[in-house]
DNA sequence: CGTTCGATTGAGGAAGATCAATTAATGTGG
DNA sequence: CCACATTAATTGATCTTCCTCAATCGAACG
C-alpha cells in the first residue's frame, strides 16, 4: 500500500493539509494568459441558460469558461437527459465533438460567465509554432479524463450520503482553485439534477443533505436552501473515508 | 424526438442497422500505420497480467494497443481499486498521466497483445509537421471521454441486468470493430471484475447473466462459464431498450 | 393572492447487498 | 493419476438501502 504515497494528490479522499491552490491558481491563470495572447479567443458573455453548444451540431470550436459555471448534459437514444459533467473557470468545452465531429453534449451555463471561442484549426496552427498551447489543452482533457473516472469511482463505490458529500467536496475544492470562498456557496442545481448527475433520486439527495446538515458537516443558510454553508472540507472528506470502510481491520 | 436522427450513431442503445463496421475498421487501420509510419514506435509484446504503466511512475510516454485487451484500474486514496476502463486494439493509453505528470492508475494486460510506445515529447514533435498526427491523438482522447460518459449514464441510469446486458453489448461492438467475431467470444474478466467496474456485486452480475441465459439473449458453452454466446445483439440493445422505458406510454 | 416550482419528510415496497452453502474448474504435490 | 487445496461461479435466504408514491411547506412570480 506504500504506492498510495506516491499518488498524485488529486485522490479521492485526501484531505489538504498544505494548500496546494495558489499554484494551482496561478497556473491557470498563465494558461488562460497564453490562450488568450495566442489567440485572440472571442470572448462572450453568457448568462443561465444559455447554449454554448448543442448535441448534434458539427464540431468546429472549443471553448475555455473564463468565468461561470456549466453543465454539459448528455442525450441517451431515448431522449432521456444525464447530466455528466460541471465545468467551471479555466475548463475547456467541446472535447466531445472531436472523435465524431458532432457534438455528443449539450453545454448549458448556469450562471452568468464569460466563454472564449477557439477554433480548433486555429488552435492546432498556432500550436506548430507554440507548443505551449497544445500542451494545455492536452492538460485539460486529461484532467478532464480525470474527473470522469472520479465520477464513475463515486458513483460506483460510494453510498448515497458519502456521494453527496462527496459532491459538495469536489465543488468546494474547485472552488478554492478558482480562488473563490468554499465555505458558503450557493448550488446551481436543482436537486433532481444533482441527483441525476450522481444516480440518485431527488428525495434521497435532499435526505442526503438533511442528513449532512444535522451531523454539522454543512449547514443551510437562511432564506432558501440552495445556499450551502461548510465548515470544513477535511471533515467532508473524513466522512467519504469513514463510509467507505466500515471495517478496515485487515489493513495495516 | 428528431434530433436524435443528428447524434453520433454511438448513442446508447441504437441498433446498427446499417454495419458501419468496415470504414470504422479501416480508420483505425489507417491511424495505426500512420502512427507506425511517423514515429517508429518500440513494439513490446505483453502477456495477460503484464503491467503496462503504474499509478504514480512519472509520466513520458503515451501507449496505443495494437492487439490484445487492457484493462485500467483507479487506485483511491484508501487503497480501494476499481476498474475504470477496458482498453482494445487501436485504443491509447496513458492519458490520465498528461494532467499530474504522473500516471494516475494502473495499465494491466489481460490477454497477450502488442503494445506500441510512444514519447508524449516525440509525439509533440512529429506533430509539428504531420498535424494528423496530433489530431489522431485527440480523437483517441475525445473517444475515451465518449466512453467515460457512456460508462457514467449506464451506471446512473440502468438497472443491473440491463447494465451487465450493456456491458456485453458494448463489448461486442468493439470486437466488431477490431473485425473479430461477436457472437461468441471469452470475457477474461472475473465476475468480480465486471461487478467492480459496473458498481455491482459479483453475486448479481453472477445472477445477471443467468437471467440473460434464461431469456435466451446470452448462451454459455460448455466447458467453463466465461465463454459467451450473443445471438443477436440487437436483441440485446433492445432490452437494454426496454429496461429504461417500463412505461413508454406518453411518448410518440 | 393564487399558482407554480422546488424542497422536505414520511410510509411502504423493491432492487440489490450481504451472508452462507454448494458446485465446478484449476492447480499442486504425492 | 488421484487426493487435496484453491479459486471462481452459482444459488438461496435474509436484510439494508434506496426508490416510489404521497402529502406538506416555502419561496418566487405574475
Amino acid at each position: 500500500m506504500l504506492a498510495i504515497t506516491t499518488l498524485p494528490n488529486r485522490s479521492l479522499a485526501t484531505p489538504v493539509a498544505t494548500d496546494p491552490h495558489p499554484q494551482v491558481r496561478r497556473q491557470m491563470q498563465d494558461t488562460l494568459q497564453l490562450i488568450s495572447d495566442a489567440l485572440q479567443p472571442e470572448r462572450r458573455i453568457v448568462h443561465a441558460g444559455d447554449r454554448i453548444y448543442q448535441a448534434g451540431e458539427r464540431f468546429g470550436n472549443l471553448y475555455v469558461l473564463n468565468s461561470g459555471l456549466c453543465k454539459v448534459v448528455g442525450l441517451s437514444a431515448d431522449g432521456r437527459e444525464q447530466l455528466v459533467a460541471l465545468k467551471m473557470r479555466g475548463d475547456w468545452l467541446g472535447f466531445d465533438g472531436i472523435a465524431e465531429g458532432r457534438y455528443a453534449c449539450d453545454a448549458v451555463a448556469l450562471d452568468t460567465g464569460e466563454v472564449w471561442t477557439i477554433r480548433y484549426d486555429a488552435l492546432l496552427a498556432a500550436g506548430a509554432s507554440r507548443p505551449m498551447l497544445i500542451r494545455a489543452m492536452h492538460e485539460a482533457m486529461s484532467r478532464a479524463l480525470g474527473r470522469d473516472r472520479d465520477s464513475l469511482m463515486s458513483v460506483c463505490t460510494l453510498p448515497a450520503q458519502a456521494r453527496v458529500a462527496e459532491f459538495l467536496r469536489t465543488w468546494a475544492e474547485a472552488l478554492a482553485c478558482s480562488g473563490l470562498r468554499t465555505d458558503l456557496f450557493t448550488l446551481r442545481l436543482t436537486r433532481a439534477e444533482i441527483g441525476n448527475y450522481l444516480g440518485l433520486t431527488l428525495e434521497t439527495v435532499s435526505r442526503a443533505l438533511s442528513g449532512l446538515a444535522c451531523a454539522g458537516l454543512i449547514r443551510f443558510v437562511e432564506k432558501g436552501r440552495r445556499e450551502i454553508g461548510i465548515s470544513s472540507i477535511a471533515a467532508l472528506a473524513a466522512f467519504v473515508r469513514t463510509s467507505l470502510a466500515p471495517a478496515p481491520d485487515l489493513l495495516q
